[in-house]
DNA sequence: GTATCTTTGAGACGGCTTATCAATTTCAAT
DNA sequence: ATTGAAATTGATAAGCCGTCTCAAAGATAC
């Protein structure tokens, strides 16, 4: 806890809250420090998480805060299946996926040179990047036999 | 109707329906007419489309029916927001997004180089691409200011 | 035509996420 | 430290999307 409480990360959040006239509660920083421990979670996989330590930390309350982290620009919510996955955009760079539409196997890779074409795009339309989200959609080995 | 009777994809589908003992009805049909005419739709946009045609046409049936065409690999399911979008994979031409966290405003970009790139990260990871996504977040250059 | 097996349509159902609301907590101003 | 206005929480209801159920209708092989 004491390792997140000032983070880098905590300090945005503090930001964004300060910014929205919204309150640092316990909750919230629970969730935090949880969350920075993960490369990406689900809501449910968090709340059962969180029960060992702490029962009564309702399951709305964390869908809550990790939209709210999504606001702030720690997270970014991603749909797969049927749920919602909020990576951790903190995560050394960023991390794009392979995901297979067969299994539902996710890789996990970075390009620079994608990155680089991605600032030039930007670039030339006038833009400065904050974050992206690539998605490759195919098949893995296994699944096209 | 008619074009579509005839069509490559009528064909595919056909086989897919031999291949499985199953049927073609006359939803089937109509439901593909409808569906090569987009490049990609929601059930139920799509059921909102029909039902003046065909105001009888269930919910269910579409969706069953867009699924059975992603069994025949005519379309394919992405989980956007939350729905489910039913691309039409015949049609080629893939325009990624620049989107402007200031102002909302949204820029479609293609580029031949990225594309190529992620070839390359797929087949390394052995993969093979259906599809992908792309969306760049940042500031247009009147929001940055 | 008829038997058989699939499909359809309408609504029930279930999983995931958000909305509701009274009670509690935060935090800025005393 | 106390107070008071405003935000947050937790429990649960509600909502949305997609699938399942099942009796009636339709398609295909014989």
């Amino acid at each position: 806890m004491a390792s997140s409480r000032n983070s880098k990360e905590m300090e945005t959040l503090r930001e964004h809250l300060a910014k929205h006239q919204l309150k640092l509660t316990r909750q919230r920083e629970l969730i935090l420090s949880a969350f920075l421990r993960q490369e990406h979670i689900t809501a449910e996989a968090m709340y059962h998480q969180l029960a060992k330590t702490d029962p009564h930390l309702g399951l709305a309350t964390i869908y809550r805060t990790l939209n709210l982290f999504c606001d702030a620009g720690l997270a970014q919510a991603r749909h797969f299946g049927s749920q919602t996955q909020y990576d951790n955009v903190s995560h050394k760079g960023h991390h794009d996926h392979l995901i297979c539409t067969g299994c539902g196997k996710i890789v996990e890779f970075e390009n620079c040179d994608i990155e680089r074409l991605q600032e030039e795009v930007a670039a030339r339309n006038g833009f400065t990047i904050q974050t992206h989200r690539l998605e490759l959609y195919g098949l893995c080995s296994r699944c096209r036999h």
